[in-house]
DNA sequence: GGTTGGCACTCGCCCCTGCAGTCTGCCAAT
DNA sequence: ATTGGCAGACTGCAGGGGCGAGTGCCAACC
């Protein structure tokens, strides 16, 4: 463990390189009002600090600049989430007493809100459709051999599956379809489509065209069990500013613009709450120079979804830590009303 | 005008320029194969050009760059767009030979497919719903005092409105609202919902409760008719390593992230067909080092939305312009067969 | 008259140098 | 254990010289 001075004069340097980006230098830290001892002093320590892998030095006779190790440090005895500045929660009550309309559309403004308290990219990650239930189910026809059926859950998503049929069909076999698997699966979890007693329950349609209609439609439920558009980022332009190599960006933006990555990455962290994860310890290379700091939100007493910042792994993690676990808490808490 | 030779030479300029984003001089100017003339003569025109604000000169003593104005006429003597090459119409072909499934799918994943053949950042406007009618409606309650009309259009969009009701509501006035309006509304297109006559048609229900509820929706339909989740964009990664300038790139993504700039940008262009808007051209000041080039896409005869490619101004313009205009005529073959 | 080669000139770029500043590591003193 | 002092290392910046690219002009040429 480290020293009561160490960590003072860590965490003073971490603020600073924070602050600056430019390397820090003892005399520095000796100004900080927390620290009494004088450079030298400071100077060992560090030296031991460099030694115990927090601190790196881009090169002799330079300042120095935290490591993973270092911000870990630093964040993990940062403690829980500060409080949100005035200005702050007074943008996020009044979001949320504003916001109204769809799921999806709250989703993607709530990644507004939070990229713009924090100046850093938001990702928002919808709720999957697997815990909602089913409100109902509509087939249409669009075209002799192309119907779409609409699913409607009970969190107010709506997802929809074209299916492409062999044969020209019947208004009314659809109609009979369409209530038939009403009947099934109404009420129910979308996971209610892979029980395998569902089977037998098709294999019951005694009209051919119907039970055909049927069972295209279920099977379509049980493949497409996508994670589309659940993912909604904002605020790529203000990150861009934390950085200065073009190529960096180019990289981020690319990670960013493969969704299915980011959500992986944010499910990993899902179930420990509130929590960080600096440069490698995203478990992606090309984002080792960024933190990410998620929060799961928490809808009806359930985990639904998280919410999070991808920033410089120089980012503002006070700030960061309480606007996400803020927004968080209040994105559920307007989920559970409705 | 310009002179036949001047306007080699402007050309080979712009291609250079394109090529290696360094000012070019006359020397480099005179080993291109189609100028014949020496370096001397090509000074003297560039001269000329610059005088004419076809071409600037960065400072003294340095190579010329092109001007918009410059761009502007390298643009407008390509004439059309070229052929592809050989893999890039390969990748077309397979992208629509493969793709299936819902239009916004369709739509999403072609904006990497152009993002992927030009390296630039591709934008994909959907059609209007307006263009097309209204398949089916149907009001499902969410809550007891919240509603969800889902509407499925003829083209596979489906659009979806949550209503706030003053009371708790019925199923059964809530089954016979559904059935009311689909009845008034079915078969027309979006643009029915504001017909004056329906208002009679309202008045009519006899239930006040059911009469609430057509009403409501009704009038949501008529309001809401946002040209939101119509907008597509994709490979911002790429167009990125085109700029040097951090600040340049964050001004950029900023315009992109407010998608309603960009909609009204690319609809100014609609019915001019394939066009390019250079620089200051797009009606963006934080767009001047940008240029767009945009085609609309026809389905069964009717214009019904545009794509484009945001680039550098020093863009590849042939083949930005190839792979915009085979994309949008694929796009729209595609769409038309349903 | 248009075109060309030659030539002087301009300027940005790069490299080198020197200087100021900063920060470290070490050591002797406290 | 802490401190002040000091030498050494290295960056960053400013200034100067050489280099090279490119221009504009001019006299000569077809």
């Amino acid at each position: 463990m480290l020293d009561e001075r160490k960590a003072i004069i860590l965490r003073a340097v971490v603020t600073e390189y924070i602050e600056t980006a430019l390397p820090v230098g003892s005399g520095h830290v000796a100004t900080v009002p927390e620290v009494t001892v004088s450079s030298a002093t400071i100077r060992n320590d560090m030296a031991a600090l460099e030694a115990d892998g927090y601190l790196a030095q881009p090169h002799t006779s330079a300042g120095r600049v935290p490591t993973e190790k270092g911000y870990r440090f630093f964040v993990d005895q940062l403690g829980g989430p500060g409080r949100l500045g005035a200005s702050e929660s007074q943008q996020v009550r009044s979001f949320f007493s504003q916001t109204h309309g769809e799921l999806e559309q709250m989703l993607a403004d709530t990644t507004q809100l939070l990229s713009g308290l924090t100046r850093y990219t938001a990702v928002v990650v919808g709720p999957p459709h697997e815990v909602a239930t089913i409100k109902s189910i509509q087939i249409v026809v669009l075209a002799p051999r192309l119907i779409l059926v609409v699913l409607v859950l009970s969190n107010g998503a709506v997802e929809k599956h074209s299916i492409d049929l062999l044969h020209d069909v019947d208004e009314a076999h659809v109609a009979a379809a369409s209530q038939r698997i009403s009947a099934l699966l109404v009420g129910q979890g979308l996971a209610a489509a892979g029980s395998p007693g569902l089977d037998d329950a098709i294999s019951l349609v005694e009209s051919d065209p119907v039970r055909e209609i049927v069972a295209l439609t279920v099977a379509s439920l049980r493949v497409e069990h996508r994670q589309d558009d659940h993912v909604f980022i904002g605020g790529t332009s203000e990150m861009v500013a934390s950085f200065d190599a073009v190529a960096t960006v180019s990289e981020i933006l690319r990670i960013l613009e493969q969704q299915l990555v980011v959500v992986s990455l944010i499910e990993n962290v899902l179930d420990r709450g509130l929590s960080v994860a600096i440069g490698r310890e995203t478990g992606n290379e090309a984002l080792s120079d960024c933190s990410l700091v998620v929060a799961p939100y928490v809808v009806d007493g359930e985990s639904a979804g998280s919410i999070g910042v991808l920033g410089p792994t120089r980012m503002h993690y006070d700030q960061a830590l309480s606007a996400v676990a803020v927004v968080a808490d209040r994105l559920g808490k307007r989920l559970s009303e409705g």
